[in-house]
DNA sequence: CGATTGACGTACG
DNA sequence: TCGTACGCCAATC
């Protein structure tokens, strides 16, 4: 019988632990033009609110999944564009944002709550 | 398998 | 009101 190898996982189970960034990825592509989300709205969608981290971690991926994932369109809770620095060049993101109506000053959408898309809401879970 | 990191968020001083 | 510390969850080294 199989013992398990060093090398394998055997702390957690491999299946729908998959599904959270895939359920991300899905989500963020749901975000409607003009509008942005944070991650943890996401993550609360995701029924994991304090999963807002994995957030950020699965869009740090989310550059190598197609179709592209809209990453601009999430920021953190405050309107700020702090994965700016991920983009290349890093001020293609607010340029991505305003192409969309969004405007952007000093790295913060403005009109946050306004453009803020909360799927917890709109997709009325 | 254990420790560290990270595009966050909330609590505390 | 602002700055700092801790927590949470998953991935990577």
């Amino acid at each position: 019988m199989g013992i398990k190898k060093s090398k394998e996982k055997i702390s957690k189970v491999k299946g729908e632990n998959e599904d959270f960034f895939l359920q991300v990825y899905q989500v963020v592509r749901l975000i409607p033009k003009g509008r942005v989300t944070s991650y943890g709205a996401i993550a609360k969608y995701l029924s994991a609110p304090k999963a807002s981290r994995s957030v950020g971690y699965a869009m740090n991926t989310s550059h190598t999944k197609k179709p592209v994932v809209p990453a601009h369109r999430v920021v953190n809770r405050d309107g700020l564009l702090t994965g700016k620095h991920h983009f290349s060049p890093s001020s293609s993101m607010q340029k991505k944002l305003e192409a969309e109506g969004i405007k952007v000053k000093k790295d913060q959408v403005l009109n946050f709550k306004k453009v803020f898309w909360d799927p917890t809401i709109e997709l009325a879970l």
